[in-house]
DNA sequence: CCAAAATATGCTAGTCAATTGCAAATACCT
DNA sequence: AGGTATTTGCAATTGACTAGCATATTTTGG
């Protein structure tokens, strides 16, 4: 069984040979910097549609799969079970989402470590990896 | 947004009304008693159907999706965006989920109470739900 | 600045997991 | 057993996502 990792990974630029910035690219990009949010593929598609009528809907799809493998933007599956993406920053992270706002703020992993002890301390389980988000009200929503 | 909850939800039986104890239910949940895994509901269709040749796919889901409501099973997203699920007894907890040999342990979410606190004083976020995996490597694959 | 090479796009058609409608079959209750 | 509520199997569909390929765009080298 495949080991998961929901946080953002480290940036792959090595497996890249050249990445041409297009306008379809700068667009999703700018999106999601400004959004801040998880969008499913569908959702920018729509927004960005409105701006740019010939932009195909695979285009988008393809354009989130490179920004993912670059790091730039980290994924997940929604309840429905759809896809959703959002603009990221550092190295490794975990996400606190908003539930009022819906807005992604990035969490370190240093409480991690302790988490890893006492876990290791209790079950005699050796936390390799971890697939982390959490639920709450931000700052300006509390 | 919507604030989803990876581990195992709390029982709604106020929700259902009568509940037959077919073949194919009775198939399911045993053949996910004794696995312990998380499997999907192709998979888990193409072992019942040895057995149970009349079976059909359908079934399996709607099998699968009453037993979640019930909570006698819960469901995760594998990476490939297929649904997975697993037997579970408890009201809620996470599930430690070993990378060599897949088996599910529950975790209980005592530990959980002190990344809170920690969360909540590092970044003044506060934590309403979490959604928490966990990869390593079972007592037995160690 | 222009043309060739490299890469990306739009479109269409496809794939595959998952859902739905409905008649037939099964489980429960008395 | 007989009647009713619920479930099943089947077939048709949905909806997210991917792939093939000709065209268009971006970069690079002259």
């Amino acid at each position: 069984m495949e080991a998961a990792e929901a946080g953002c990974p480290a940036r792959k630029w090595s497996l890249v040979k050249t990445m041409y910035a297009t306008t379809a690219r700068r667009a999703v990009v700018d999106l999601l910097k400004g959004e801040r949010r998880y969008l499913t593929a569908s959702t920018i598609f729509a927004l960005l549609k409105r701006d740019n009528p010939k932009l195909a809907l695979s285009t988008v799809y393809r354009t989130l799969e490179t920004l993912t493998e670059l790091g730039s933007v980290s994924s997940r599956t929604e309840p429905s079970g759809e896809a959703s993406f959002v603009y990221c920053n550092d190295e490794h992270h975990h996400h606190a989402i908003c539930t009022v706002c819906g807005h992604v703020d990035e969490v370190d992993c240093a409480a991690m470590e302790q988490f890893r002890a006492a876990l290791l301390a209790n079950q005699s389980f050796t936390l390799d990896e971890h697939s982390v988000e959490f639920y709450g009200r931000c700052t300006r929503c509390r």
